[in-house]
RNA sequence: CGGGGUAUAGCGUAGCACGGUUAUCGCGCCUGCUUUGGGAGCAGGAGGUCGCAAGUUCGAAUCUUGCUACCCCGACCA
């Protein structure tokens, strides 16, 4: 059936970019390295941002929205947001065109120069944070909690569709706060929401855990992060929330008035969650019939079938399939009813197979004869009859099933694919040989994180919460450790 | 931004070293008939500024120069 897709075996990169194509979740733009995310991509996207949307206002969270453009000044006021982001920043130098002359299509006008240059945020902590000067006075405005559905553009040299492009769409959640420990607290909050998200809608398990100093955030004090293993071995990390401290309310001179009347700089904590996670989505759990996407998060939970022969068959098919669609619906499954006759039934498994609709259910003759249907399930191709009888509540059953078996598949191979090693030899001979999460003693420099990352590509992905205490030698330098890391390579 | 490569129909391609009728083939698309429980078969048909611009030539997809875009490897990065 894979014909003309690559298998995960043959070539990983190209299996994910086939799948991506031809699932029809997106495509490249005619613009350098922005993509169109096409109706059924977009689906998904909409499916998390729904929830996500939930759990953000059920912990106390409002949305708003702030502007695309940030002056250029804004950035030099937080010395290390700069220089993180500087070198990936589109620039608004001129404001008009003119036709040009020659005749042939336009020309910038350059009369039309901006006093000061505009820059396409690529984060939007520093035009949060001059407008929350504003709003901030005294600790009865605190703590301000804001997110935001946007779109921001960081000029990457190399991009990949949802996993690394030039615009790419996200939420950031700003918040402030009047003490350190309430923003720590937020910040671990967002990340417990963020890891939730990913193993209860994606079926993702994640290790949840700190970056290390030079993995951190640009201009955070702290950046917590959840982590996900992808089935070629390489880490994903799925989502960040950043304990901030001081340093944007320094930068930006948001004081407030304490209880004791004295002024004091605001705590800060942003996080966000990037289309990057339809990427983590596809490579987390399909295979080499094409997608695979958790009923949770599925835009059609169920696909109906019909086969036929004339229309008349296709009259009472139609009876029986429609009054399993709304019996399904009654239940909030969305189902889809595919009775078109300019396809095959065999054309449709197919398609709906690399679309990775979780259930596909068949209705033919045969089944109107014997009162039942045939069950397809996505994620371990198994089909059986079913009696008609109680068909909604036994669809309703096999849909949990499928989300709980797609987290089980992941969880175990990550397991498998989680190594303690001990010397370097085997560090470097299980990164080439497997992948996968190494947990390794590291003896906290960053000279040493610099150097295995220069040998063998490998960066500390997560140092975990609740990491265990464990003396032990540094799997490079061999300087005493007092904890494990998860090292491994990346995207 | 450094090194290498590619550009021919919606997609994938042949032709190009050695210039010469109407640019090859497959998929997809359209029409008709037969089909329909795992990507149907047969017949007919539509679809092309050969990436762009200039040059050489009686004649350029093919040779020369410039430009542009994309891909791979580095560096950088969510």
């Amino acid at each position: 059936m894979a014909k003309d897709f690559s298998t995960r075996a043959e070539n990983y990169a190209q299996w994910y970019n086939d799948l991506v194509i031809k699932a029809d979740l997106a495509e490249n733009s005619a613009v350098r390295g922005c993509m169109v995310i096409k109706p059924y991509g977009y689906a998904i996207w909409e499916r998390i941002q729904a929830v996500l949307d939930r759990k953000f206002k059920d912990t106390g969270h409002s949305n708003a929205y702030f502007p695309l453009f940030i002056p250029k000044s804004f950035f030099s006021k937080e010395a290390s947001h700069v220089e993180g982001f500087a070198k990936e920043c589109a620039v608004v130098t001129h404001y008009r065109l003119k036709s040009s002359p020659d005749g042939k299509g336009v020309v910038v006008d350059e009369d039309a120069k901006l006093e000061e240059e505009l820059i396409v945020r690529p984060t939007s902590e520093t035009i949060i944070w001059d407008t929350y000067r504003n709003w901030i006075k005294s600790y009865r405005d605190l703590p301000i909690l804001i997110n935001q559905w946007a779109n921001v553009v960081r000029w990457e040299m190399r991009t990949r569709l949802f996993l690394r492009t030039a615009e790419f769409l996200w939420q950031e959640g700003h918040t402030a706060h009047a003490t350190m420990e309430e923003a720590v607290k937020e910040a671990e909050t967002m990340l417990n929401v963020y890891a939730d998200f990913a193993e209860t809608w994606m079926a993702i398990p994640v290790i949840r855990g700190v970056k290390s100093p030079a993995e951190r955030f640009a201009g955070a004090i702290e950046t917590y992060a959840i982590e996900a293993l992808m089935q070629d071995g390489k880490a994903l990390q799925a989502g960040t929330s950043h304990f901030l401290g001081q340093n944007f309310a320094k930068a930006f001179d948001v004081k407030y008035l304490n209880k004791e009347n004295q002024l004091d700089y605001v705590w800060a904590t942003s996080w966000g969650v990037s289309t990057r996670l339809m990427g983590a989505l596809i490579m987390a759990h399909s295979d080499d019939h094409g997608l695979v996407i958790p009923p949770k998060l599925a835009p059609i939970q169920v696909v109906i079938v019909p086969v036929f022969k004339n229309a008349e068959q296709l009259t009472l098919i139609s009876e029986t399939a429609l009054s399993i669609k709304s019996s399904l619906e009654k239940r909030g499954i969305s189902v889809k009813y595919d009775d078109r006759d300019t396809h095959k039934p065999g054309w449709k498994f197919s398609e709906y197979e690399f679309k990775g609709v979780p259930i596909r259910v068949i209705i033919g003759p045969r089944d109107i004869e014997q009162g039942t249907v045939e069950v397809a399930r996505r994620d371990t191709l198994e089909k059986e009859v079913l009696q008609i009888t109680d068909i909604d509540i036994k669809i309703e059953h096999l849909l949990d099933q499928i989300q709980k078996n797609l987290y089980d598949r992941a969880l175990a191979f990550r397991e498998e694919n989680t190594f303690r090693v001990d010397n370097w030899e085997e560090f470097k001979k299980v990164l080439d040989e497997t992948g996968g999460f190494l947990s390794a003693h590291w003896d906290g420099t960053a000279e040493t994180e610099i150097k295995i990352k220069e040998e063998t590509k490998a960066t500390i992905r997560v140092i975990p919460l609740n990491n265990p205490r464990e003396t032990g030698k540094c799997v490079y330098s061999g300087k005493p450790s007092d904890q494990r890391v998860i090292f491994a390579r990346a995207y």
